[in-house]
DNA sequence: GCAAAAGTGTTGCCCCTACACCCATGT
DNA sequence: ACATGGGTGTAGGGGCAACACTTTTGC
């Protein structure tokens, strides 16, 4: 191996991370406006280079950090993406991972060292934006739709405890199709990651619901 | 971006690829022993630096090419694998991938420019390897077993079709496990990736065997 | 005629889907 | 009393696992 190699010389890792929530039952992706150069002055995912000094997951967490002020967020990983055309700058590969928050529960940094703006887009209003990162949201996406199923990824919007209506209606949000009542519940409580309370709550009805809880 | 920022230059991409065979009933992976540092004279997966001009799986069959002769083998994405300090020249991320081939169908070089020995280790005969490539064939071997359920890897055992009795022995080689004969007629059956033929043959025992083909 | 492998069918379980009625409450 | 959403049970289909007997043929 050879550091000076033009065949491998100048390249990169980027870490990149869909940043979803739902609000009022819509779907959403967190995007920042670049500040710099490439792709200055568009809309882009979080994220960028890796540093030599951190794992990726830190990475991941750093660059979430650096353009939006979230710290912890609980991130899966996605998918690789490695065209030789995908940045303009250097050969640069893409690790993709996802996260969800409340977006009610957090406040965004709207203006940093490399960020503009940054704001919550319904997904299917995303504009064109830096990079390939378009298409890295639509595979974050199925990868979204996938864990929500396998794990407890929606915990964060419940830290107290949810009722099945709300619980039922983020799924719905973020599969986009209406479930079965029955079905739903029956299919949550046997994933055996769910536990009962005593406590109930008013959601959209007049009956008090009862509220559960994730192990 | 700017490439001679020091937090992340002089990085690069692994290509690394799990290949795999099946001899007498026994899951087996091809290691090629390294002529150069670091590693020099241990044993190792194939694969190494992607190249600037080059997408990702061009890399995989480029390497696969150097280090063993093979060409056109199939693979699959199997794991990233990026701590920081996995290799020890500079900072790399590995894009690893599974393949799978009769070993008894093909020479592999055994002496190239950068390989000064090639062979097919059981897998629980695996010596200590360069970088991480221990812990990347426990990764690959599970998602070979993933794979061979979900898709046709298997194809390249049988280019002229293959009766059940066969199949079900290699299928049994790799998930380390006995399966039911009926069972395992019947899910295969259900896939609808297989067809069958007029012909027979005999495998193992004294009465012939019907010979399918994958579609 | 017997050993060795090939071929086949049934049953029960679990998960999933589809679907209809009663309950509690606020107005 | 009625409208609104919350709560529940049942029946059918598909996939999976467990399991035993018959067939072919080489010796």
């Amino acid at each position: 191996m050879d550091v000076t190699n033009s065949k491998y010389e100048h390249q990169g890792i980027h870490v990149i991370t869909s940043i979803f929530t739902i609000e009022r039952g819509i779907l959403k992706v967190l995007l920042i406006k670049r500040k710099n150069n490439p792709y200055k002055n568009y809309w882009a995912l979080t994220g960028g280079a890796l540093y030599n000094d951190e794992d990726l997951e830190e990475g991941v967490n750093r660059e979430i950090y650096e353009k939006t002020g979230l710290k912890n967020i609980q991130v899966k990983f996605s998918k690789v993406f490695g065209k030789k055309g995908r940045s303009p700058v250097m050969r640069m590969i893409a690790i993709t991972y996802i996260g969800i928050i409340d977006a009610s529960t957090v406040e965004i940094a709207k203006d940093t060292l490399k960020t503009s703006n940054a704001d919550w887009f319904k997904i299917d209003e995303v504009p064109k934006l830096a990079y390939d990162h378009n298409e890295i949201i639509e595979e974050a996406i199925k990868t979204l739709k996938e864990e929500i199923l396998k794990t407890n990824l929606l915990k964060v919007f419940f830290p107290d405890g949810f009722t099945f209506p709300e619980l039922q209606k983020i799924y719905e949000s973020i599969l986009n199709k209406k479930l079965d009542r029955r079905n739903f519940r029956k299919k949550m409580l046997n994933t055996n990651i769910i536990i009962a309370t005593e406590e109930e709550m008013i959601f959209e009805g007049k009956k008090k619901a009862k509220i559960y809880k994730f192990k």
